[in-house]
DNA sequence: TTAGTTCTAGTCAATTTGACTATAACTGTG
DNA sequence: CACAGTTATAGTCAAATTGACTAGAACTAA
């Protein structure tokens, strides 16, 4: 499952999207579900999610980790069946490259109707650790381009969190992490003080698959 | 996998100990090895990690959680496994009961040698999963009895992060939580002023599988 | 030039943390 | 039975962090 940021409809401020597929075949022919695919005997669980992410939706994340195998008994109607879940994270200029057609569209992570499957379920735990995830860790970024304002970052804080932060709180704390870099650039084009551009150098993961040195 | 306190055998404080059962068979035969079993098609992955663990060292742990899904492609030697791979922590009450034979033996979690396949990875990410965990929720009561002093908490804290901690600083913090319920019963026995018995009132795990309302 | 906007640095009190001191309450020994 | 030895427990105090807020800086649009 992928999240990205997309600007509201109405306000404009950036919130969380995810792309789903319609399944053409039973069960649940004509529900929205999330993309995936089996897992073949010659590629790694990572590799086989990066696959089915490709061919289902184009897309081709910088960030991406194991959510949950999820292996209940009744998952689906017809099969037995244990999904592997990954979670990713795309930055606007990749989501914008992403294929939306009849079959794949586009949803606001807050406003999903009924999905095939455990979907919902699944959706909803990932949303949960995701929030845990930026409350600690320095996950925010994977979700912006590579060069950003601080103020970007409050907006995916937000987005997530689902609440208002201070921006002069929230820009100290941001700076005193060490993994954020000030940068030369200045963002121009608003119509007021022109924001500084920084940079994220900390390295991504932290699975067993791709686990940095601590 | 599964994590108990022991003393330790010199200085008697407890440390993280887990159960490994022997290799019977090729590959690796004669090495140590996390117990483990196949899922069958009519129990879920959380009851298939029970079975297993019941089956393999007879223990009925009192919090099991997901831990991850290894895939790699050259785990064993022989053909492609995928292990979708629990951890658990049982209480010490729980700890003597378990079958130790020829075949099962305690080893002390950071005195291992060299194990099967790859689970030395799979318990170094297990290490480290618990020493994040214990740093910030409510796990190490998991490892107590259902009665216990806050001096048992801190060794529990000290064992797992391997660094003393103050004592008085410590109470203060865990005395603020609101799922520590200290009771009137005292534990007599020491050389000293006996201390207060307190109570986990909290709820176990947040994954899906069992999560309870945040 | 001025109003409107956001960016950015700072102040200050409230809260939390880390290091430390002092007293309480038990056991075992001379 | 006094006393040393030990851990439990409460409390103090400065340092560090957080939350709420103020104010000037630097741009755009009119």
């Amino acid at each position: 499952m992928i999240f990205a940021l997309r600007p509201s409809a109405r306000s404009g401020r950036p919130t969380l999207w995810i792309p789903l597929v319609c399944r053409i075949r039973e069960p649940f022919k004509g529900l929205w579900a999330l993309p995936g695919g089996p897992l073949t005997h010659a590629e790694s669980l990572q590799d086989a999610a990066s696959r089915n992410l490709q061919e289902t939706t184009g897309l081709a994340p910088s960030y991406l980790e194991q959510l949950y195998a999820f292996g209940g008994l009744h998952r689906s109607p017809t099969q037995r069946v244990v999904s592997i879940v990954y979670w990713a994270l795309v930055q606007p200029t990749e989501a914008a490259l992403a294929d939306e057609s009849e079959n794949v569209r586009w949803f606001r992570a807050d406003r999903l109707g009924e999905l095939a499957f455990d979907h919902n379920a699944i959706i909803e735990y990932a949303l949960w650790r995701l929030r845990n995830k930026m409350a600690y860790g320095s996950i925010a970024y994977h979700l912006l381009g590579e060069y950003f304002t601080l103020a970007q970052v409050r907006e995916v804080y937000e987005a997530v969190l689902d609440r208002e932060l201070d921006p002069a709180n929230f820009r100290r704390q941001i700076k005193a992490t060490p993994e954020i870099e000030a940068t030369e650039h200045y963002l121009q084009g608003g119509k007021h003080r022109p924001p500084r551009l920084y940079r994220f150098t900390g390295r991504p993961g932290l699975d067993p698959d791709n686990r940095s040195t601590p």
